[in-house]
DNA sequence: CCCGGGATCAACCTTTCGGTTGATCCCGTG
DNA sequence: CACGGGATCAACCGAAAGGTTGATCCCGGG
């Protein structure tokens, strides 16, 4: 096995086309196939696996307008009997994301704005079954193993995202299938973590820890 | 003319890699240069310019995480003595990054995951001096112009930025010398504009049609 | 000169939110 | 098994926000 051969999904022509000429630019990283969503993209890997000529590692983006969005496809992926690393290249660096990607079973998670030499890097040493982390990536892991008290948890976070929307308590009460009550519980609590004292107020602080993305933000 | 000269604006490598890719595989375009934001853009004009190698198109990304936006950047070179047509290129389809692009003198607007070929057209009808607009983008300054009566005035939109903060009504009076009445009185009527009936979803949709900065960005 | 829109404020009422207390359940660790 | 943390819910209260009505002032355009 020479060269280490990519699975690219991702929705945008653009990028696509970035990143193929990018990494065959490199010695010993080739394309394998190319995928617009999740959905293209196990179909991809099905046809490539049963050609002998499955992927060294996947590069997905998490951000995909339509189709199966990246989270639900790493976590697909990594479902299947031959598992290729899957090397997540996203826009955003949020706690939220990253948190999902490594859930996931991401093998790393990159930035898009990423210097070329770095990407060439995260792939070969993604794909030799590696683990590599953006440093913001990896710092809030650390963070988060180190001292789980300060830091959110899960569900925190998951009502934070809603919370940002706009919804009510009530709204997001039933958006997961919860009491009203719970909810409140929990809002006092992550005000009580962010140092804060009303919605709004949780909503900037946790934008500007980029524990959530900004309000309105694709995803 | 034989060639429709390029100058590429984006801060993402694999962006401009791709777009370098896909255009230079066009009849008839090639790349004057590249540029990672919008004071380098402009350097870059200079520095064409100068060489009597101007560019016949500028082709700009509006969100760039640091340096000069797409903005001000493509409303710095519609003040040039010879301003070459700007494209605006972006991921996203909202409200304002469409009229703040157009009022900025953009020629045109289109989304990054048009096709290829999309792309070409749009690149050598702007070069030619033409308009070109994504059809989203068409419409809403089609609608803008039929009822233009629900923008927000300046104060109003002072009090939207000092809202997503997160300051209470009170603290909002306060900030700026108003009694609580008429910041409960801005309110409503905010609400009513944006079509919301609470801060936190206000904050949502303006932050979404790019009326506000997201909270806690980077000033 | 009158009209409309923007900004300002008050009074009033309803709904939502913030905060507390206390409780149950589940799960993993020591 | 006991303990602690996370998630769940209820009841309660005061504070804040949402919504309505009505009013004054200023300014610019028909």
């Amino acid at each position: 096995m020479t060269e280490v051969r990519v699975l690219l999904v991702d929705d945008h022509p653009v990028v696509r086309a970035g990143l193929r000429a990018m990494l065959t630019g490199f010695e010993g990283i080739s394309i394998a196939a190319e995928a617009s969503d999740g959905k293209a993209a196990l179909k991809e890997l099905a046809r490539l696996t049963a050609l002998g000529e499955a992927p060294d590692v996947v590069l997905m983006d998490l951000q995909m307008g339509a189709g199966m969005d990246g989270v639900t496809a790493t976590a697909a992926i990594r479902k299947l009997a031959s598992t290729p690393p899957v090397l997540i290249l996203t826009t955003y660096d949020t706690d939220a994301d990253i948190l999902a990607a490594v859930e996931a079973g991401a093998s790393g998670y990159m930035l898009k704005d990423a210097p070329p030499e770095q990407l060439r890097q995260a792939v070969l040493q993604a794909a030799a079954g590696g683990t590599v982390l953006a440093p913001r990536a990896a710092a809030l892991l650390m963070d988060r193993i180190s001292n789980p008290g300060t830091s959110l948890t899960q569900r925190e976070v998951q009502l934070l995202e809603l919370l940002a929307t706009g919804l009510s308590n009530r709204a997001i009460a039933k958006e997961v299938f919860i009491s009203e009550a719970t909810v409140k519980t929990h809002l006092v609590h992550i005000y009580g973590k962010l140092g804060v004292d009303n919605r709004t107020a949780a909503i900037a602080e946790a934008t500007r820890r980029r524990i959530i993305r900004p309000p309105g933000a694709k995803g």
